[in-house]
DNA sequence: ACCATTTGACCATC
DNA sequence: GATGGTCAAATGGT
């Protein structure tokens, strides 16, 4: 990996530097289309920082104990300045808090959509804070007695961050009829769903094991009884590499968060309708989740308004930053066998997705 | 009508 | 008792 790195850093950047660019053509007045620019910034951004971190781990034979591994919010964050500072809670529930560059343009009280689908359940201003904290369980905690919970306030000394602080694992799944596209969600899960990356509710843990062990080496999750209640941010490395390798799986509303192959998903809902000045609104679970996961300001069948000819723009740029991905997929001349990552994933979990 | 958010009250911990 | 965390009725939006 070390030795692959560079090279993934270097792409990596080339490609930040195209939609960067992309962003300097984009309309001013085109709220999603710079939404969407600054998210995938915001991926190549993450993927850097795991990749730097990945260089520095293999560089060091005593890793430390940064926590960036467990990633965060990939897709969502305008920013995410990965300093979890882990902890457990006296009954085994891992913790952590993330800070997170708000994103001041899309008008949000707080930092985007981290993926996951939270339902507010207090606020509380806190002693000696500016801002009070704002208190979030899993929007699935009662239909799939997930625990996960967040707490998300405003930092003093810097109002566009904020801090989060994840608490408890996601146990919450996609059902096998909502992953088959006959799961009809209800209306409050269709707002508020959410995907599990990783995450497989299964009587054999093993692979999700390998996963948490893969993302944080020094946070071994080892019993079973915790597993239940630790909670990781999902991480987009693997879905990157799974959507990689399985490009059958692109658009099939099966997880392709987080990656230039998910742009590319996405970009097939949101532009379904070139002239029309609304994305239509998504016809399956699946899409249902990743628009309101890319959105992050609107919900479920809402609709995102733009510009036709933004939209257009940024289709073609899309595209064109895609193709040279999906040919070098395509024609299997990638510089590296196998996975990209140079990691090997266990083979079920790509199924997963 | 349904659902998410707000907010005051209550509970747990230190 | 002070503080943080959670509950649940009230409120507002769709």
């Amino acid at each position: 990996m070390d030795q692959k790195a560079p090279w993934l850093i270097k792409e990596i950047l080339q490609a930040r530097e195209l939609v960067m660019e992309l962003q300097t053509q984009l309309n001013p007045s085109s709220f999603s289309g710079n939404v969407l620019v600054t998210k995938i910034l915001s991926i190549f951004e993450t993927s850097l920082l795991v990749l730097n971190q990945v260089k520095m781990e293999s560089a060091s034979t005593t890793p430390n104990s940064s926590l960036s591994q467990f990633g965060g919010s990939p897709l969502s964050n305008c920013g995410s300045d990965f300093s979890p500072d882990v902890s457990r809670t006296r009954k085994g529930i891992v913790r952590w808090t993330e800070q997170v560059r708000g994103c001041e343009h899309t008008g949000l009280e707080g930092p985007l959509d981290d993926g996951y689908g939270w339902r507010k359940y207090g606020q509380k201003d806190i002693l000696g804070a500016k801002y009070p904290r704002a208190y979030y369980k899993c929007s699935y905690r009662n239909s799939q007695d997930c625990l996960a919970m967040k707490q998300v306030q405003r930092s003093d000394q810097n109002s566009s961050m904020f801090n989060v602080t994840y608490i408890g694992k996601h146990t919450c799944i996609e059902t096998p009829e909502l992953l088959s596209g006959q799961y009809t969600p209800n209306k409050q899960e269709q707002i508020h769903g959410h995907r599990q990356i990783y995450q497989e509710r299964r009587e054999d843990r093993s692979l999700e094991e390998t996963y948490i062990n893969f993302q944080a080496p020094t946070v071994q999750v080892s019993k079973a009884k915790d597993k239940q209640l630790e909670s990781f941010p999902s991480f987009s490395i693997y879905s990157t590499t799974t959507s990689v390798q399985q490009p059958a799986n692109i658009g099939n509303g099966l997880e392709t968060r987080g990656n230039h192959l998910m742009i590319s998903s996405m970009k097939n809902e949101m532009f379904h309708s070139p002239t029309s000045t609304h994305i239509s609104a998504p016809t399956t679970p699946g899409s249902n989740h990743r628009m309101h996961n890319f959105g992050g300001y609107h919900s479920g069948g809402e609709l995102l308004q733009t510009t036709a000819d933004s939209l257009e723009e940024l289709d073609q740029m899309i595209s064109s930053l895609l193709a040279p991905i999906a040919t070098s997929s395509a024609n299997n001349d990638h510089p590296m066998d196998g996975s990209p990552w140079g990691w090997d994933f266990p083979e079920d979990y790509s199924h997963s997705y």
